[in-house]
RNA sequence: AGGGGCGUCGCCAAGCGGUAAGGCACCGGAUUUUGAUUCCGGCAUUCCCAGGUUCGAUCCCUGGCGCCCCUGCCA
């Protein structure tokens, strides 16, 4: 595994850690990355992993993998592992340090009780619903509970039954006791503990309480000795909570520090969205190559070292942004162009016939794998009379500036003879091209132009012979509108791009491919990255986009029309 | 409306009182057996607005304006 380089670029969270460090205040630093297990990774979270882990690579500190696992009801083993794989696919190693939040159920009883020995905390008897009415409003102070005075006592021998299951679910819970007239609703009172009797994959039926959040983050990073606890932005009215609780139970006291969490164009970030893409079966799963997810990603054929490079060139700041899918498209364009080899496949084939080409005979090109790189090596690839272009480099009557092939005109078949169109047969009752008739000049190959004349288009091709058939999976930008939740009106889903995904079931590749690995990438060239399918098939690769190449002449027809 | 944040180029983002880095996007041009890559050049007299302090302000002060977050027994 590749260890990933420490960021290059600053941000306002490591003047505050060189600050911390230069005064004293730490002499290492410790971070976390605190998922919880009730979906899977995606591109927001990579943003955090790199941040923390990052920040701990830089100073030479640690980051713990930590799963905050405090809600039964949602979460999962199969995230866990999930998650797990995705941290270590990145490039992350969190060593031994692996916690869970669930680990530390009896000590944070422990706290528990000890709030309520100092009178800072109470078992409350109302409804969910009563103490959203005693909350207040923003604008007015909420009311205190009739159970907010109950003894040192009388508490704890409530918490305790609560703990020995005597209670049923939303009878009672466990309230901080704060100030029910604060501006910052987080402080009135809120509920550290609720009865929940459920299983919990890890501690199984051990518990029948479970602590908030609030009441296990904090607590944790405590624990484990957090010194910088970084989170999004979200949670900022969450700190005056943090601070209190740590200070009320006078247990080491970390820093919480809040960022903006990453939004893309044309996608949806949060969890409980892909959640629902996922069930309702709008994409073809967590891992499917259209979601933002990482896992999405990998299928799509992202490489690691693409999506960290982005996440450190998109910064660290507090201002609400979106970034704009490019950027990250870029990152994954500049990382394959290093690391991929190239090759031909035609998405939409077209029969070309070499009339001038000894029919039946076949000879074997020697071409490189890589145009800037010899490393790469080289490989054989066949050529015959008959082969495959692809159907856009033919036009029968041609725009101006467009160089590829046309009735009489010239073309170079990349890496072998230049050829001209002298036929176009087509089928007499649709009127659709079925074949072109060319001749090559024996005097080309290898890139030779013997009498100096120009051919300013060069197309790639296959040979019709050792074609392997292949299915291409065709991406687009899952949501056809940048901001998908912009408009709070509609439903996201409504924005679904219904193109998002085309499927190519007659593409040809030259045979090199036919052995390609699963998740090997390679560049197609002339027309952008693929990588072949984790569930392809032997015998018939199955390839997804993972991105196109920069196209200036797509870019300028698309501009005319 | 109460509280907490944020506002520097189309999108991100440095900058921390001395006269606006960088990336993406975009637009030119060179090289090129990928209309790719690479390269070179262009792209904020101006930092949400208005006042003020200062020799000097994107950076300090005051007042506006705009956007985001907070009324789960979710995290």
């Amino acid at each position: 595994m590749t260890i990933p380089a420490p960021s290059a670029g600053t941000n306002f969270i490591r003047t505050l850690i060189d600050q911390d460090l230069a005064s004293g205040k730490h002499q290492a630093i410790i971070t976390r990355f605190p998922p919880e297990p009730n979906g899977y990774l995606h591109i927001g979270h990579a943003k955090s992993l790199c941040l923390n882990f990052g920040l701990a690579l830089h100073y030479g500190g640690c980051c713990h993998l930590r799963f905050d696992d405090t809600n039964p009801v949602k979460e999962e083993q199969e995230y866990i592992d999930a998650i797990k794989a995705d941290v270590r696919w990145l490039g992350f190693d969190w060593g031994t340090h692996e916690y869970y939040a669930s680990d530390y159920f009896e000590k944070l009883y422990g706290f528990a009780e000890r709030l309520i020995e100092k009178g800072l905390a109470y078992v409350c008897d109302l409804s969910a619903d009563q103490i959203r009415e005693y909350r207040g409003t923003l604008t007015e102070p909420g009311r205190e509970s009739p159970y907010r005075n109950r003894t040192v006592a009388e508490n704890l021998d409530l918490l305790r039954r609560m703990r020995a299951g005597e209670f049923a679910d939303g009878s009672r819970v466990l309230r901080a006791r704060i100030d029910m007239t604060s501006p910052n609703l987080n402080l009135r009172d809120p509920v550290l503990y609720r009865i929940l009797h459920a299983t919990h994959h890890r501690t199984g039926d051990a518990w029948c309480l479970y602590p908030m959040y609030d009441f296990a983050h904090g607590q944790s990073d405590s624990i484990e000795g957090i010194t910088h606890s970084i989170c999004t932005l979200e949670f900022e009215a969450h700190r005056p909570l943090y601070d209190w609780l740590c200070d009320a139970l006078a247990i080491y006291h970390p820093q919480q520090i809040e960022f903006a969490r990453l939004n893309l164009t044309y996608t949806v970030m949060s969890k409980r969205r892909l959640l629902e893409l996922v069930n309702e079966g709008r994409v073809a799963g967590w891992d499917d190559p259209r979601m933002p997810t990482l896992s999405g990603m990998r299928r799509r054929g992202y490489p690691a070292a693409a999506i960290r490079t982005f996440c450190d060139r998109i910064g660290v700041g507090k201002s609400d942004s979106v970034i704009d899918m490019s950027v990250l498209e870029d990152c994954v364009r500049e990382e394959l162009d290093r690391t991929a080899p190239r090759a031909m496949g035609v998405l939409r084939p077209l029969k070309v016939v070499i009339t001038n080409y000894p029919a039946g005979e076949a000879e074997q090109l020697t071409v490189p794998n890589h145009p800037k790189e010899p490393a790469f090596g080289t490989r054989m690839l066949p050529f015959g009379s008959e082969l495959y272009i692809e159907r856009d480099d033919f036009m029968e009557n041609p725009p101006g500036k467009y160089f590829r092939l046309a009735p009489g005109r010239e073309v170079r078949l990349r890496y072998a003879y230049i050829i001209r169109c002298d036929e176009v047969i087509k089928d007499p009752a649709s009127g659709e091209i079925k074949e072109l008739r060319c001749s090559y000049d024996p005097a080309t190959g290898g890139g030779e132009t013997p009498d100096g004349r120009k051919v300013k288009g060069i197309i790639h091709w296959v040979a019709a012979a050792n074609a392997v058939p292949a299915e291409i999976r065709l991406y687009d930008r899952l949501f056809s509108v940048a901001n998908p939740t912009a408009d709070k009106a509609s439903d996201y889903r409504g924005t679904l791009n219904p193109e998002s995904l085309e499927i190519l079931g007659e593409a040809l590749l030259e045979p090199t491919l036919a052995a390609a690995a699963p998740g090997s990438c390679f560049q197609f060239e002339r027309l952008g990255y693929f990588c072949v399918d984790a569930g392809t098939a032997p015998g018939r690769p199955r390839f997804n986009r993972t991105v196109t190449l920069r196209d200036s002449w797509a870019k300028m027809v698309g501009a005319e029309s």
